[in-house]
DNA sequence: TCGATTCATATCTATATGGGTATATAATTT
DNA sequence: AAATTATATACCCATATAGATATGAATCGA
């Protein structure tokens, strides 16, 4: 048997780190196809094609808007994998740190919600 | 171009359900192959084969006991795989809920401290 | 209506995969 | 030393990939 499809599951979808820059650059904002080709770099055909594996995982939804095709990220594709690699974080984090970085990272959430109100699509 | 190799990082090595299955063994203490094996229910070369692949990312670690070879988990491996899903994860919760998760894994962790100490090895 | 723009799909190629099976290597026991 | 145990590696195979390129389909502007 070959390695499982990328399509199998979001941790396949994940794999390539393009496909970890289209999600980064969604994570942004929704846009255009043509937008995410002149970020990424990559032709056209390609970005297209990472953008069909990354809908078959449900990590991404699309709109028809005119001639273009806006894709917006949908992160809740991504929680399994946040679950799963979450149980081993105490591993890697000593008991005292870690209530540290949860606290910095309620700050961080905190930041980042202030950010999203002041953006403006 | 082909896929990127499984060894060429952490997100494509766990991309595969068999290596997160030994990851998931290993998180509870370290294993000889045999036990491993016997746990998957996968035959010894494709164990074998699979721990080469978490070694070449640095996610298990072993050590020479006689004939046999003791696998370890090397949780930091893991590290970059939780801060980029980390950055995601106020995107598909409230801001409320994230306040109780988090707080939730907070008592979890202390649970699984207390299951460490009782634990034999 | 015709050309231009935007995006998706089809086809080709080289490559690495995971499983199966056989064998090599190393340590232990008899 | 020979047999046994525990693990790693080598080889074969079918498959799916990512990139490259060409083309199809749909919408818009003139």
């Amino acid at each position: 048997m070959a390695r499982a499809a990328t399509t199998a599951d979001a941790f396949n979808a994940v794999a390539e780190p393009r496909r970890r820059e289209i999600l980064d650059a969604l994570a942004h904002g929704e846009r255009p196809v043509g937008e995410l080709v002149d970020l990424l770099g990559l032709a056209q055909p390609h970005v297209s094609r990472h953008l069909r594996v990354l809908r078959e995982v449900g990590a991404v939804e699309v709109r028809d808007e005119g001639r273009q095709r806006v894709y917006r990220l949908n992160p809740q594709a991504l929680k399994p994998i946040h679950d799963w690699v979450a149980s081993y974080q105490h591993l890697w984090k000593e008991r005292f740190d870690l209530l540290d970085d949860v606290l910095e990272d309620l700050k961080d959430e905190h930041l980042k919600d202030e950010d999203l109100k002041q953006e403006d699509h």
